[in-house]
DNA sequence: TTGTTTTGACCCAGA
DNA sequence: TTCTGGGTCAAAACA
């Protein structure tokens, strides 16, 4: 019987290895400043998150403890090890060296920990923590997330807590792949594209997940994405590649196909089966048979079926992100859309198919400084109020791209950590337009907007209510200038913040890549996540 | 019998 | 008006 159940065929069962809680240390400043090599002044995140944290100055620890608090206890598990392990291709280091102190220098450069060892004294520009997630981890992954535009947690349709959350999710994920691919056979896995370090070739299907029903547990890939290793989608022939895209807990069925020009393999079309749910998506595929894009429409009306095993697993996944004490996961798993890992590209779109009822404009922040005001109600409008018919006509595009036909970087995440930086010096000036308090913080999340004209890149920036030193950045949008001459050379001296963190491979944009631009063509900048992690003089 | 996949054809929009 | 490509339909085949 030729069901569609797209994932159980990819999903072998794996046991779930107890989530250890590994300590996240920051990696000394020499490193990782030849990660920033290469990374010139006016370099800018793209549609990406900046988690910036503060430390307190005297206590490493506490600086380790501002962090965990930030992810709410959830980043510090050896999910984020493996995650980290995972950014670079190594295997993770479990458990952890109790103390920074205790790591071997030497092996900086090969396990990955977040050192929260305060340097000295930081020009910013060289106190960069990096901790880049590839596709295993991508942005996709944090990002990863029904409200990541819709959900309306705000101009940028998504909490920072939110941001954590999946970070933390999906390194849990990364985790959990560590363990499964020492207990599973390589033969035992079906293609994925799993959370791990993706090499230039996707033998894998990705493992996406589309618009989650409300109150829907965060099933996720991971399970699928456990049970293959890293070298085991390598060692796929591209044969081995499944005719259907991963499982993402719904039931699909092919409505038709079409050749693509340009491509040997043509573009299916799928419909969720369940009654009356409008939920599309088209699978496209490279040259050589890989995904290389999963593009969904529509938000499911439905829950996914209880009986598939991919939904049950990511439940569970969910549910252990909950219970490390995010509760804003759960709103999340209520609303907009979900996109999985496995992608070295993932974008998002917001389509206005049917209606104007979700608005890039709406899902991405105020269009201006009058609406901004209003950014508090509309955000709660979104929480509370909208529709789910409202958040209905939204596309998320899942790029996968095969690497080996795509120059592509791998997207990303950057922790960085600064010092006498100012929050908001990026190079560019901004103009505070609103703030919002957060329900359970204390601390107003603000909202910025670039101050050049005609370029409408907004950022906010919120503090953990755990930690007010903990700050995460937002960024949306494009810089369509450079980086004002003043700061600009303030920061070639050393005072150099995100835009230079640029991880990409080739593109040095001075621009922050707008998610909604990064769906309508990534032209192989990928949209990054980055992490950045600053330190505050107290 | 039921549900899915395949596949050619149709419709539509844009160049 | 024609061509082309995207998206969808629906009958037939298949499991």
């Amino acid at each position: 019987m030729a069901k569609n159940d797209e994932g159980s065929s990819f999903s072998s069962s794996s046991s779930s290895a107890p989530l250890l809680r590994p300590t996240i240390t920051l990696p000394s400043r020499n490193s990782i400043e030849s990660l920033f090599s290469g990374v010139g002044p006016g370099a800018s995140p793209g549609p990406m998150t900046l988690v910036s944290s503060f430390f307190a100055d005297n206590d490493p620890d506490s600086d380790c403890r501002s962090f965990s608090q930030l992810l709410a206890g959830a980043i510090s598990s050896p999910a984020a090890a493996a995650a980290a392990a995972a950014v670079h291709g190594r295997k993770p280091s479990f458990p952890p060296p109790s103390t920074a102190a205790e790591e071997d220098s030497s092996d900086k450069d090969r396990d990955f920990r977040f050192k929260v060892s305060r340097p000295e004294q930081l020009a910013v520009s060289q106190s960069a923590a990096m901790f880049t997630v590839p596709a295993g981890l991508s942005p996709a992954t944090l990002m990863d997330s029904p409200g990541w535009f819709s959900s309306g947690q705000g101009p940028f349709g998504i909490s920072h807590q939110q941001v954590l959350a999946q970070f933390t999710s999906h390194a849990a994920q990364a985790q959990s792949q560590m363990h499964n691919h020492a207990e599973f056979p390589p033969s035992s896995s079906a293609v994925l594209a799993a959370s791990l370090p993706q090499n230039s070739s996707f033998t894998s299907v990705a493992t996406t997940l589309p618009q989650m029903p409300p109150s829907m547990p965060d099933h996720s890939i991971t399970k699928e994405s456990s049970d293959l290793s890293h070298s085991d989608q390598r060692s796929q022939p591209s044969s081995f590649t499944v005719d259907k895209p991963a499982d993402d807990g719904f039931n699909w069925r092919k409505y038709g196909q079409k050749q693509v020009k340009g491509s040997e393999y043509p573009r299916s079309y799928y419909k969720c089966t369940h009654p009356k749910c409008p939920v599309k998506k088209k699978v496209e595929r490279s040259l050589d048979g890989q995904i290389t894009e999963i593009i969904y429409k529509g938000q499911h009306n439905h829950q996914p079926p209880q009986s598939r095993k991919g939904a049950k697993d990511a439940g569970n996944l969910s549910r252990n992100v909950n219970n490390q004490g995010d509760s804003e996961l759960a709103v999340e798993g209520q609303t907009g859309n979900r996109l999985r890992e496995g992608v070295s590209a993932v974008s998002f779109s917001m389509k206005d198919e049917e209606s104007s009822q979700v608005t890039p404009e709406r899902v991405s922040g105020s269009s201006d400084e009058e609406e901004v005001g209003d950014a508090e109600t509309r955000a709660d409008e979104r929480d509370e109020v909208e529709p789910e018919a409202k958040r209905r006509n939204t596309e998320t595009r899942i790029l996968e791209p095969a690497l080996s036909h795509r120059a592509v970087a791998e997207p990303r995440i950057i922790v960085q950590t600064t010092s006498e930086v100012d929050l908001l010096d990026d190079g560019y000036r901004w103009r505070k337009y609103g703030q919002k308090v957060v329900k359970g913080n204390p601390y107003p999340r603000s909202y910025y907007k670039c101050t050049s004209p005609g370029c409408n890149v907004r950022k906010h920036v919120e503090r953990a209510a755990s930690d007010p030193k903990a700050v995460i950045t937002t960024y949306e949008g494009k810089h369509n200038h450079d980086v004002p001459a003043a700061r600009n050379s303030s920061h070639n001296t050393g005072n150099t913040n995100t835009p230079q963190l640029m991880p990409y491979n080739s593109v040095r944009s001075d621009n922050h890549s707008s998610a909604r631009k990064a769906v309508s063509g990534n032209n192989g900048s990928q949209p990054i996540a980055l992490l950045e992690f600053k330190e505050e003089l107290t």
